[in-house]
RNA sequence: GCACCCGUAGCUCAGCUGGAUAGAGCGUCGCCCUCCGAAGGCGAAGGCCACUGGUUCGAAUCCAGUCGGGUGCACCA
């Protein structure tokens, strides 16, 4: 159990004390109570807000509240102190002694120190990436691929059961384009001069190999023939070849899904008819004319009658068709059943979207409201728009010429660890730039570089003291100083990190969480540079370098727990 | 026109779900390299948290409105 855990109980039993003395009401809510580090560390180790809480129901004020909860606080053991300040904040001090305790403990946890059961196993499905399946991956999806899989690891380390999945939009148009273009590359593999690929069509090379294998496979049997025979062959075939694709892009960035859920797929089980159903009889899709897009002018707007979904109950602007006019399930209409799919399997649901989509968030919660309840837990996270730079000058990208960007050029030239510490270091609805020059620089405002160096050091300095023959050792901790002792308390927040950083969905924050401690680091080894006697490895005092060498190794355990939630390998040497 | 996101130091951004005197890096200025790893270190200056109201013990944080920037707005995906 970590301290904080520790104190919230101390405290809790506290106010049972005062409960029982009539100074609380026993029914009193206490649910907004905290016990965490103060912001300013001159206030002491631990705060709690508890009597301001509890004042109001206790018919007091915070102050005298507050000196009651201190009286039965200052009888712990572990408190040094424990004053009252400002509108009543509890300031505690704590023995080293309790601090040191908590350095042991992360030792003994190692890999597991930061993990909980704070979801209590709840089974969370999410879904991220999801790119068509129509090329490969370009740097417009990393980012979500990064934020998504960081967050599964974090959700699960934080105690939930964590399903990631894709979904692959393998039954609109735009795979009968590819499998159009696929056919093209097909005669062309067969020997027909094609010409230039023409507009409408995907040109990229990525497809002539499975123009290639599908020569090999067929031979010239779908040449000559109508599309009628070939379009869902080729298509099938095509989906299958840009599916390896993708996801060995991802595996190039470490990313796996568990689940990979087809469109289509869904389509031949009928899920999309039974949420028609479902939702005709409840009278939530009805047949209605959509009205015309408003500030905008089409020419060929014309008014038809379709199946409309009633989002507009449950806050959207307007009711969304879920079938085409030619019959066909518009994308919407699919995705609702699939989300209804999900949530058999699930108690929660995130989906990570790109800010393009944000438009359609709307209705998709609304479709989830009306199919599951209200109380069902549904997430949109959407992640900002990357800006590519190379030494601050915007990179050219052009989908229509083929030029943009892929994910495994980036890959290849920064790296993956580079390119998910870098994706993670702002958080997910602010807009980022990715300069390939800063994200490979060797320095202090490069936070990916500043945390590896960190561990590094910390790696290099065990190696060194080895060879002298000391090695990291818990025998001596009572040498540890008040330097050392700030140092155990910054480590001591990463499980409080772990847990906020999953309930709020926001990975980003541990990227920020190590950038302080490796600084902290950085900073207590720098003390050495003009105070020889701070310097962590001492070779006339083998007891002192044994304690500081033993809280430098757990602290690069923190840090390897952290970027281990980040999907990025700690280096050991630079 | 509408919806969503953003607006915090000169620049790039954090700010622990409403707490105490708002933080970091870069840049600027001043010191410091025979020293465990100087691809640096120490310190200083720098703020109307876009603006105006509201909610309460307490607001950068929540609500309403205004102004600025971004994104999206077809039965596409």
């Amino acid at each position: 159990m970590t301290i904080y855990a520790r104190f919230a109980e101390h405290l809790d039993h506290a106010l049972d004390l005062l409960v029982a003395a009539g100074d609380i009401p026993a029914d009193a809510n206490r649910s907004a109570i905290t016990v965490e580090p103060p912001r300013d560390p001159s206030h002491g180790d631990l705060a709690t807000n508890a009597a301001m809480v509890l004042a109001k129901q206790a018919k007091t004020s915070p102050r005298v509240l507050a000196e009651k909860i201190v009286g039965e606080l200052e009888k712990l053991a572990d408190v040094t102190s424990a004053d009252i300040a400002g509108p009543g904040f509890i300031n505690m001090r704590l023995t080293d002694e309790s601090w040191i305790a908590e350095l042991n403990e992360i030792a003994r946890l190692g890999e597991d120190y930061g993990r909980s059961d704070f979801g209590a196993g709840r089974t969370v499905n999410i879904e991220y990436v999801s790119a068509n399946p129509t090329g490969p991956m370009h740097m417009g999806h990393c980012r979500g691929a990064v934020v998504g899989d960081a967050l599964a690891t974090l959700l699960e380390f934080a105690g939930h059961n964590v399903v990631r999945e894709y979904y692959i939009n393998d039954a609109g148009g735009q795979v009968d384009t590819l499998s159009r273009s696929a056919h093209l590359r097909y005669r062309e593999a067969l020997g027909e001069d094609i010409g230039t690929i023409p507009e409408g069509l995907y040109p990229g090379d990525y497809l002539i190999p499975t123009g290639k294998r599908l020569a090999e496979k067929f031979g010239d049997s779908y040449a000559k023939v109508g599309e009628a025979e070939w379009l869902a062959v080729f298509r099938e075939e095509a989906v299958a070849d840009m599916m390896d694709m993708i996801r060995a892009d991802l595996a190039l960035l470490g990313i796996e899904h568990d689940v990979f859920a087809s469109e289509a797929q869904l389509h031949v089980a009928g899920k999309a008819e039974l949420a028609e159903a479902e939702l005709r009889g409840r009278d939530l899709v009805y047949d209605g004319i959509l009205e015309a897009p408003k500030g905008k002018t089409l020419d060929d707007w014309e008014a038809v009658e379709l199946p409309l979904f009633r989002s507009t109950k449950f806050g959207d602007d307007q009711d969304r068709p879920i079938k085409k006019s030619d019959g066909k399930w518009t994308y919407f209409g699919a995705d609702l059943a699939y989300h209804f799919q999900k949530l058999e399997n699930a108690d929660e649901l995130i989906d990570i979207w790109g800010a393009d989509h944000a438009g359609t968030v709307k209705r998709i919660k609304a479709a989830v409201a009306a199919l599951a309840g209200a109380d069902a837990k549904f997430d949109v996270k959407l992640v900002q728009m990357v800006k590519l730079l190379r030494n601050g000058e915007p990179v050219k990208m052009s989908k229509r010429s083929g030029t943009f960007v892929t994910l495994a050029e980036v890959v290849e030239e920064v790296g993956k660890d580079a390119v998910r510490f870098t994706m993670l270091t702002r958080k997910a609805d602010a807009q980022m730039e990715f300069d390939f020059a800063k994200v490979i620089e060797a320095s202090r405002d490069n936070p990916v570089f500043y945390v590896q160096y960190a561990h590094a050091r910390i790696q290099s300095m065990i190696r060194k003291a080895k060879s002298d023959g000391v090695t990291p050792l818990a025998g001596h901790l009572d040498k540890l100083g008040a330097e050392e002792i700030a140092l155990v308390q910054l480590a001591a927040q990463f499980p409080r990190i772990v847990e906020s950083a999953a309930s709020s969905r926001e990975p980003h924050r541990v990227a920020f969480y190590l950038n302080d401690l490796s600084a902290a680091f950085h900073g207590f080894y720098n003390l050495g540079n003009d105070r020889p006697d701070k310097r962590i490895l001492m070779v006339n005092d083998p007891d002192t370098t044994s304690a500081r060498l033993f809280l430098a190794k757990n602290l690069g355990q923190t840090i390897r727990n952290g970027l281990s939630l980040m999907g990025v390998k700690a280096a050991n040497e630079m």
